[in-house]
DNA sequence: AGCACGATTAACT
DNA sequence: GTTAATCGTGCTC
């Protein structure tokens, strides 16, 4: 499990290093407790109150405490009336700061990540922030969860980094009433898709 | 107390 | 390409 020192670090980095890396959750299950992995393939950086696409710019709140507190820890909340998406908390202990994670491929369990994505083929299980979330079962019950404690039933494992050759940078999405020049800067990193001439 | 909107998704034309 | 779904949050009055 990744220690709290890799998500101390800026939040930029810690979004950036998070691909490749595998992402790992916990659920009860009438056999005993599953562990679902995935490959974290895209994230985005948040990073704080000067940030106006992040919900930090309202300061502390109710909401935002979380991504103020320290880092390690999981920043979930709900929107749309209906989805959640998952963050990890960055930066040191008072300073605002978090990773989306928008995407990941999962590695196992797929028989389980089905029943929670009827209807949708493997490929639309996880390539969406609310959609991974469904899939995973994360909700606001592990909003503040400790991403690195030893009894975490969310965390992340290392992986072999993913080099830069293979990855695409871009804006965020989704911010469409975000002014500028936070609407566009480049701050989504994900795993480039495979070329098809390439093989 | 009231309001506009959202770090989205799925279904539809 | 467009739009409904659906409610917590933060801002204004």
């Amino acid at each position: 499990m990744l220690p709290r020192s890799f998500y101390a670090q800026p939040t930029l980095m810690v979004a950036r290093q998070l691909l490749g890396m595998r992402l790992a959750r916990l659920v009860e299950t009438p056999n005993g407790v599953l562990s679902i992995h995935g490959i974290i393939t895209e994230t985005e950086a948040y990073t704080g109150k000067d940030d106006l696409a992040c919900h930090a710019r309202a300061g502390r709140t109710p909401r935002t405490q979380v991504m103020f507190g320290p880092p390690g820890h999981a920043y979930v909340y709900f929107t749309y009336g209906m989805h959640w998406c998952l963050n990890f908390v960055t930066e040191e202990d008072g300073v605002a700061g978090a990773a989306l994670i928008r995407a990941i491929e999962p590695l196992d369990s797929q028989e389980w990540i089905a029943a929670r994505r009827p209807g949708r083929p493997p490929a639309e299980w996880c390539n969406g922030p609310a959609k991974l979330c469904q899939a995973l079962a994360i909700d606001g019950a592990l909003n503040a969860h400790d991403l690195c404690s030893a009894q975490s039933r969310l965390y992340v494992e290392s992986a072999p980094p993913i080099p830069d050759s293979r990855v695409t940078i871009g804006p965020r999405v989704g911010l469409n009433n975000t002014p500028e020049p936070w609407k566009s800067i480049p701050w989504r990193f994900r795993v480039s898709p495979p070329d098809p001439s390439n093989g």
